[in-house]
DNA sequence: GATGAAAATTAGACAGAGTCCAATTCCTAC
DNA sequence: GTAGGAATTGGACTCTGTCTAATTTTCATC
């Protein structure tokens, strides 16, 4: 499924055919996502980016991260209401949100059949489908 | 479907039947919320309620809110990444969400079918399941 | 009706995520 | 190497939501 490994080059060349002129530090973040593969808050990201020597602003990350939205590099998951997470996998799939832990997995969505959506209202356009499954450990009787 | 009109004597009384003694703030707070039958933020929630006059805290709408859902009175709506909304409708239902207006509808889930979702990992529980459909107005090339 | 304890409410300080802005640095084309 | 547009930066700022200690309300018991 993923053929090439994330290299800088490698991943200088996806930023470009996204339209996205690859800098020091959009190499940086986009480095942190696919090679980790996971699902990071800008938290995260900043911390992982700037880990050895501080070399990228608050405000870089933030912008990079929704510039790479914008381009359809990443895409964001709402499911935690005091953070966004930033997920570098495109194909099209679901969540398993552990309320709990936070822990955030995936489904994919080629074996998951959904029918019965009613037509859309006039005049808007899908953009996706969001499904979350919120799970808690067993006998937990809180929150 | 909805059998009662919502007076602040049968809003009291769903409280208590849900194990939420009605004080005066809360009755107000249920009462805004299920009159309107709305998806509301907690700011919304506070500008109703003290529209005539102020009478209730911000920290007591966010308490109020808290303990309705867990109470399973409202549920909690995680659709726009800076703000939560409470449904005050528990019938398993989906939502469309507009991404430019921020308007979020309700779409039956009777007549939706989703099949051939994984088994969930052990140790866990499902606690319910969101389904989102985010839209745009067509010919809308921004954000 | 007075008394006292538990429950609820309150103002305002606080925290954390995310945005904004003006100043600086970086790239690229000449 | 100069000019100009693009990108980055620190830090102030906004906004949602939480926390806390003090006060008020509720309610059972005398
Ligand atoms: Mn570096
Ligand atoms: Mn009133
Ligand atoms: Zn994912
Ligand atoms: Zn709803």
């Amino acid at each position: 499924m993923n053929k090439l490994q994330y290299t800088r080059e490698n991943l200088a060349d996806t930023l470009r055919r996204h339209g996205i002129n690859p800098t020091h530090q959009r190499i940086e973040i986009a480095h942190a996502l696919f090679s980790r593969q996971a699902h990071l808050s800008a938290d995260q990201v900043m911390a992982i980016v700037n880990e050895k020597h501080s070399e990228t602003s608050k405000a870089t990350v933030y912008n990079t991260l929704n510039l790479f939205r914008q381009k359809k590099l990443v895409r964001e998951v709402i499911v935690d209401p005091s953070k966004v997470f930033y997920d570098p996998n495109m194909e099209p799939h679901y969540h398993i949100y552990n309320l709990e832990s936070g822990e955030l997995t995936d489904i994919d969505a080629s074996s998951v059949r959904i029918s019965g959506l009613p037509q859309l209202p006039g005049g808007v356009v899908a953009e996706g489908m969001d499904v979350v499954i919120r799970v808690r450990p067993e006998s937990d009787n809180n929150s």
